[in-house]
DNA sequence: ATAGAGATTAACCAAATAGTCAAAAAAACT
DNA sequence: AGTTTTTTTGACTATTTGGTTAATCTCTAT
């Protein structure tokens, strides 16, 4: 009786404040670090008091956990799983397609996941070691079988996953280097679609797809 | 008169001091970030009272601006220059071993920039609209050339430089990752030399270049 | 030896910041 | 309408931290 509770009509109020506070949240870590956004800093930037974002979110800590989470969630979503009955030329052009729109779509997710990385990756170590470490091996495997049947060319499998999360991952993490060079304020819908296709081209040619 | 002082005795200390300092404070602008890094554990780190390195540097911001000129300086050895007298061949293989040895070798500078970037370029901007900017049209250009005396396949050149930075640089950035997929403690010596054949075959190949 | 420049360091301070609390306002429920 | 629960918010506090100061020490040159 009082178990939905959560969902039903009092979770409008707190799920809204939750979100703006982890949008808000989540840009201020990436601008300014862990340690360098302070929750003043989120509280303006989501237009709550200050008190109120603790009211939500027990403490700081809190907060960035909730929003690595989202961000696993959304990498998760957006993994765009390789399918072992598509073949390697389908499977790699899914892959490399759904990673650039991730990238496209939800920089600040991306930008947020690089930073723990390089940070030595201290809340991320235990996703890395188990989930990650499994879905690289179980997708290496695959590659291998791949190769092994003669059907695309002996290409490492884990440098080969490596070299595709590195390139569609670049467009979102190095945004701003990219911007900057290119002299341009900010992506058109066009280069999502122009950076796919010279991704899938590059890459299915160097696995010896094309 | 006393003016070789700075490079005679005087200077001995003062050079190994700062140093010192720079490397304790680059390891904990990398794993604490900016606002996280106190000078006290930067002090700490290089095993020095905390009063002694705002001796040598003025303030906190002092240290992170010579921590990234450092790191310019090393971008800029590092960068392994594109020789047109090479062909697009060699070239791309001298480029990629050079960053590839970068991203083995100081994996630390690599991370560093790379955070600036992520966090907005905010003491870079200058740096990335002239030198890199300009950098990356003359090789731009250059590729071009190639292609269009049908040396290499039609690959946009930009993308393929961004492909080359962001692929190398993957191994130093995200070491904490790779490791843990798979598994080990750290790189071995090999290690460099197996990722630059695997990049070198691959991004030849996909230049039309094998 | 000794003067003077550079180096070291403990003690101190003002500002910033995470987190608490209590009281009031708003919403939800009966 | 009244009661309870949730939300909002200003005021307060303990701690951390960047930076200063001044006193001492060390080294070099004459």
């Amino acid at each position: 009786m009082s178990e939905a509770k959560k969902e039903s009509k009092q979770g409008k109020i707190r799920a809204q404040s939750e979100a703006k506070i982890l949008a808000a949240a989540q840009e201020e870590f990436i601008l300014q670090g862990y340690r360098g956004a302070t929750v003043q800093s989120i509280a303006d930037r989501a237009g709550l008091p200050k008190a109120n974002i603790l009211y939500y979110f027990k403490n700081k800590e809190n907060i960035y956990h909730a929003v690595l989470e989202q961000t696993l969630d959304m990498w998760d979503e957006g993994i765009g799983d390789i399918d072992a009955a598509d073949g390697p030329k389908v499977a790699i052009e899914k892959f490399i397609a759904s990673k650039v729109r991730m990238s496209f779509k939800h920089p600040s997710a991306s930008k947020i996941y690089a930073m723990e990385i390089i940070q030595g990756a201290q809340h991320l170590k235990e996703f890395a070691r188990t989930y990650l470490r499994k879905w690289v091996r179980d997708k290496a495997a695959l590659f291998q079988t791949w190769i092994d049947n003669g059907e695309m060319a002996e290409v490492d499998p884990y440098n080969l996953i490596f070299l595709i999360w590195s390139t569609t991952q670049h467009y979102a993490d190095f945004e701003t280097q990219i911007l900057t060079v290119m002299n341009r304020a900010d992506y058109e819908q066009e280069d999502e679609e122009q950076v796919t296709q010279f991704l899938t081209d590059f890459i299915l040619r160097g696995c010896g797809l094309k």
